[in-house]
DNA sequence: TATCTATATATCAATTCGATATATATCAAG
DNA sequence: CTTGATATATATCGAATTGATATATAGATA
């Protein structure tokens, strides 16, 4: 999914600034399944005009820069579902807490532990995000739909979180950094 | 987490050639919590090697491009050991899949119903992938850990679809795709 | 015999990130 | 009451990364 059709999806559901694309895939309401920075969102936006998909009209403001709000077209909009009509690929995850994990035994406890509730501060901040869009009153029935289950994943990892927390503690620091009769160090 | 650092965490566990390397991150052993392609990965095992933090040796093969297999060095372990002391990321996740079902009132029954079929697809799989990994008697006890992690997020987000695909499906089609009194639309 | 898949290295245009520059309003702290 | 931090808002640019493609061959499948 490239930010054009990120950009798209956004303006199907409401009128947005730039800025306010960025702010709603990074921190907001789309931020649990999309993300995008400025520098790949304001081309894009420059080229859906170019193509009609999208229209803009400049609001002067006091001093600060103009917002630029762009709205979509019903050629976008056609142009955005057509995308969806692809069978979807696979979900894209990456986690560097998992990337300690598997490392859990060469690394010191408090490490970890430093880890874990690094961790558990990001999931419960994500769900408390998520809480917020899941029940709210007037945001459409398939955003909710999609924020309730982007919040029983995270429910759930947290409880995982919970249950099989000691057992990687436990793990840590049993074994060498620095394995010496390692095949691979043998050569040097 | 970039791919230099990538290339350092499968090669603290294994030797590896490039192609392995982009095989265990994108299809294998790794692959549930990162990725990369030949294009990043090749000049990151090349920067790694002038950095002395991996070296190189060449085994000739009949025919077939000679494998360049890689191995970590002393130095090499020590440098990723330390990248992993910050406090872990946030994960990253982005699904299409959750793209759909938020434009589910828009879109037709049929693709809806393609989609959920296409994930359910993906996370059979990625469960069947993981649980060859969980259990594994040879894996570290770290990678397991995390294969396990995987896979109980995995099933839940199954048990999820499952128990809420009637309330998705019912909302298939619900709303016109281009509505006619939309604001944004009124100025065209 | 022909075609497809897997192994294996490598490059490159296009995309995207992450950081930075510019400009101003607003709010909190000292 | 002034200084500094944060938020709004646009925009650019180098660096990282993707995704596709080229090259070469063995082995499996049709």
């Amino acid at each position: 999914m490239n930010v054009k059709t990120l950009c798209l999806a956004i303006l199907y559901f409401e009128e947005a600034t730039g800025y306010e694309i960025r702010k709603m895939s990074t921190e907001g309401k789309y931020s649990h399944f999309v993300d995008a920075s400025y520098g790949s969102i304001y081309p894009a936006l420059n080229k859906l005009e170019a193509e009609e998909l999208v229209t803009c009209r400049e609001e002067k403001t006091s001093g600060k820069p103009s917002r630029k709000i762009y709205s979509i077209t019903n050629n976008g909009r056609k142009n955005f579902l057509e995308s969806l009509n692809a069978p979807p690929a696979k979900d894209i995850f990456r986690s560097e807490f998992l990337m300690i994990a598997m490392c859990v035994e060469f690394l010191p406890l408090d490490i970890v532990n430093r880890a874990i509730e690094t961790r558990i501060g990001h999931l419960l901040a994500e769900i408390d995000l998520l809480k917020s869009f899941a029940n709210h009153e007037n945001s459409p029935e398939g955003i909710k739909w999609a924020a309730q289950y982007g919040m029983d994943c995270m429910k759930n990892s947290l409880d995982f979180l919970s249950d099989n927390r000691k057992k990687l503690e436990n793990l840590a620091g049993s074994k060498e950094p620095i394995s010496i009769n390692d095949k691979s160090e043998a050569a040097q």
